[in-house]
DNA sequence: ACGATGACTGAATAGTCGTTCATTCATTGC
DNA sequence: GCAATGAATGAACGACTATTCAGTCATCGT
């Protein structure tokens, strides 16, 4: 490996190492020389390029949080379309190979359980789960409006299909053999239809972009 | 105070103390020295009645499990009049006043961050999540065979029902201001109302044991 | 080729936390 | 009352961890 490199690419290269760390000994068992180690660099080189530990986790959080909205953005574009085209692009995003690997779960719950308690943590979590509702709310709002669905409140819909998403994050990761990426995502089309059975009825089929029918 | 206790007495305090400790301070900063000056007693006195502190942790956990199974419980004895009230039963069960506690909804998240990575935590997890998809699995199978439901996969409700009460936890715990109790409920009826419309369908009014009619 | 730069190292430091144990003291049986 | 018992204390100890910093070495401009 060379020895020395540019700092931004070290950094990444620690963040990455740190998800992994967390990944495999928890939040708890990850001190600054199992990263260190994880990276194959020396002790002291997270004070070096972070000026701490926190702010190392910090910046681990802020990255999966920027990864995340990015994402989000892409699932916007296909809102364009319709609504229910946004929808099912918000769910195909929860439950992508990028953004749902085991190792980012297993950060997001490390950092869950301890956001309450963080004020930096809450508020990138916060600003997180803000862009998702904010974007969820207006393509359920349009359907309801456009899909004649009278009865139904997208602010609730909104918050069931978040809460969802993360019960089901929460399956995959801690069990993994009997929760996949495939049947979390049948299981939220299943509530999708439950809610707007005339845009995601019937079968849950392997399809891709169906549900443009408004 | 009184200065000395039986033992099973002290263990309860010094359990209540753990789960307020945990709540108010997060699982990271909870230490002996934390609890103990919570419960108002010395340092030694966690080691003295728990071997150490990881079995103090255990302990707790365990407590809130047994506490949740036994309420669970009771619901499944609300299945005999019907599967419907059954379910219904452990809807108010999950966002009943005893068992979601925001101290305790903390607790459970410390844990769950964690039970990856500690086998201990891991067991009691599955044993509380085994019991609880058991009871609603079968509630469901009866009410798809007896209410005539064919399209539906009672697996698939049960993982989306306790994922979508898992989430909606998670939201009570972090986002108090936007979740209450009363609507996380509303929003797990009307999951069980898109599933199960004839049996769970139209308002959600705030009537209790409805739903016996199968 | 060589000196300057600064990325990187790793031993040393300071602080924290879990655990131990000699001592204190409330309680109980006689 | 007076031991005897064992619950509770809290100072001391050892282990661990984040952080520092003086020294090392790869890299680059000249």
């Amino acid at each position: 490996m060379r020895r020395t490199a540019p700092a931004g690419e070290r950094r990444q290269q620690l963040i990455a190492a740190t998800i992994r760390c967390i990944a495999k000994r928890g939040l708890a068992e990850t001190t600054t020389a199992t990263v260190a180690r994880e990276a194959g660099l020396s002790q002291g080189i997270i004070n070096l390029h972070f000026r701490s530990k926190e702010r190392l986790l910090t910046q681990t959080l802020r990255c999966l949080s920027d990864e995340y909205r990015n994402a989000c953005s892409v699932a916007a574009a296909a809102a364009e379309l319709s609504p229910a085209a946004g929808l099912t692009a918000m769910v195909d995003l929860d439950f992508q190979r990028n953004i749902c690997t085991r190792d980012k779960l297993a950060v997001w719950f490390a950092f869950w359980g301890e956001r309450k308690f963080r004020p930096t943590y809450r508020r990138l979590c916060a600003a997180r789960d803000k862009y998702y509702d904010e974007l969820t709310r207006s393509m359920c709002a349009s359907l309801c409006e456009q899909g004649h669905y009278p009865g139904v409140e997208p602010a609730l819909v909104t918050d069931g299909l978040s809460a969802l998403t993360g019960g089901l994050w929460l399956d995959l990761l801690v069990r993994p053999e009997s929760m996949s990426r495939a049947l979390a995502r049948r299981i939220t089309m299943a509530y999708l239809a439950g809610v707007f059975p005339r845009h995601f009825g019937q079968p849950a089929a392997p399809a891709r972009a169906r549900a443009a029918n408004a």
